[in-house]
DNA sequence: ATGGCTGCAAACGTTTTGCACTTTT
DNA sequence: AAAAGTGCAAAACGTTTGCAGCCAT
């Protein structure tokens, strides 16, 4: 499991502050773990715990919250990014509905097979992105019947 | 390999036009594969070819080339976005060095394994996208100096 | 001749930035 | 007290759109 103290620890020692916004942010992702949250969404459900959360500071928490890889930002929609919090004991990957846009979470990962091949040609592979598109169960259905 | 005379029957077949912009485009692809080119990339190479490219037509055929399956598209770099032209016979992924922005092309994929792990849950797989992300050979050399 | 395609300019939504002020350390 | 963080508003950026005219079929 995470905890909200190893990681609020670890900004401390990199010579970040604890501020009210910063840690309902850092909240605000550990309860949706296993979701990609969009920054509005993340933006809005701040606001619910703490209403001065302004957008511009979330932006700039997350973009730290990622230097320092503790979260993870995709680009799923195109539109706006997503961002997850990063789980060591928990590492997986999702598929995402072409057509109602759920993710499901895989716990799956061929990373290893990867990382050894390309390890050969000398380069050193620190992260990695998997998505997987396609249709869940109930849309496929949909597509069948229509 | 890939023949552009095929890639443009399979747009008038579906009822698009060939005029010198989109010809331009698609040609501007096929000259790049196995890599990434932006969008700003490929209006720049495509006026070189053809000078009264606008940018505007750039996106909408990038658009309709995507609907159609002719390319990928990805969001590496977070700022714009980055297209490749598809090549059935050349299915590969990226590994993108976080320091110089070199991306170079594995030809090995795991995606099988994958699908067959999610199609238990009725989840259909049509498309994927994986990356890696670490230090080319050079840049380790570089980090190792300093 | 028709319908699709283009260039242009303006609009849009997301993200970033400068600055004065506030908060954490 | 110093340094980092914030809110606000404005700017920047990539992308999309409406429209009048153009071009491939």
């Amino acid at each position: 499991m995470i905890k909200i103290d190893e990681i609020e620890e670890s900004l401390k020692n990199k010579g970040y502050k604890l501020t009210k916004q910063r840690n309902s942010i850092i909240e605000v992702l550990i309860e949706n773990i296993g979701k990609f949250l969009s920054v509005e969404d993340i933006y809005l459900k701040c606001k619910d715990k703490y209403p001065k959360t302004n957008l511009s500071t979330v932006y700039r928490n997350l973009e730290i919250l990622e230097d320092i890889n503790l979260v993870h930002k995709t680009n799923i929609t195109g539109a706006s990014a997503s961002y997850e919090i990063v789980c060591s004991d928990c590492h997986h990957h999702h598929v995402i509905c072409k057509t109602c846009g759920k993710t499901e979470v895989i716990d799956f990962c061929p990373i290893q097979e990867f990382t050894s091949k390309v390890a050969e040609d000398g380069f050193l592979v620190t992260d990695h992105k998997i998505e997987l598109y396609g249709y869940c169960k109930n849309c496929t259905k949909k597509v069948i019947k229509e």
